[in-house]
DNA sequence: TATTGTTATACTCTATAACTATA
DNA sequence: TATAGTTATAGAGTATAACAATA
């Protein structure tokens, strides 16, 4: 059933979507949408960790003892959006959040050791996952796609 | 102020994302979020109508008479997702349900000679959209480009 | 006055489960 | 029994507005 529908999909695809197989933003968002549900297979299902998580995660480690204004920055969502965020991130015991010396309003968010440790695994998994779903690309043209893309922002 | 972020990030892009930057889906999903974020300033502003909505009248247009589940199966999106949608764009007098001859309990979804006129008009829209929106590739690193993300799914 | 983190609230998109009317 | 469309409901993910504590 999988490949019949696939089949189909494949033969109509002309027909089924009309213009927008023109369209650069038709097919970005086709890829990014087969991109979320590999990682959710792969990652997601292995880890617990979605790929909104696993970036904040990342930013987190690697500007360790950022504020969460400033993470919300970084990832482009408002301060309030990061709160659920932390929390979970908290609770999971990947992260902490520790009170400035300087400013009592504000929080450094930090990497726990588990946190790290969890982190080396993940990014395994993710760099991994990342080339599985790459696969049909040779490293050159993989290289490529990404140079491509980052034009775009 | 927007600059000065844009400046930021793209110097710090490198400590702030960490690992990520090594990865394909990070980029894609950055791409596909710019993308959807041009699309919401020029043609949802101008027309109303969200990347979503556009897709499934494009869908319809092209596969006309279709019923809901086979929009649904198209679309990658469960039948109960599709109601609402098919609502809005009937309420927006752009497509109309036609009863089936031959099986009461199923709908044809046709475009109105409004939704016609208007798709011909969103569709110049949205060709000229994406277009501005890879405004930084040539014609062929977008043909390529396309080709490229082609093989990711 | 402005900023940090938070809460309350709401909106969009999507899914699951259960219903109805058919088939 | 199975299918087409629908409804009720829930869970992500996100935003806005307003608040307390602090700067």
């Amino acid at each position: 059933m999988p490949m019949t529908q696939a089949k189909s999909l494949d033969a109509e695809a002309e027909t089924s979507f009309g213009p927008m197989t023109e369209e650069l933003g038709f097919h970005l968002r086709r890829a990014q949408v087969a991109a979320f549900k590999h990682f959710a297979q792969s990652v997601t299902a292995a880890e617990g960790i979605t790929p909104g998580l696993y970036g904040m995660l990342q930013v987190i480690a690697s500007n360790s003892g950022l504020s969460q204004s400033r993470l919300a920055e970084v990832m482009e969502v408002d301060r309030s959006s990061i709160v659920k965020v932390v929390n979970q991130l908290t609770e999971k015991g990947l992260i902490k959040r520790e009170a400035s010396a300087t400013d009592r309003r504000s929080y450094h968010l930090r990497m726990t050791s588990e946190g790290k440790l969890a982190l080396r695994r993940i990014e395994d998994a993710v760099a991994r996952q990342d080339r599985e779903f790459s696969a049909g690309l040779s490293e050159d043209a993989r290289r490529l796609l990404i140079s491509l893309l980052k034009r775009l922002y």
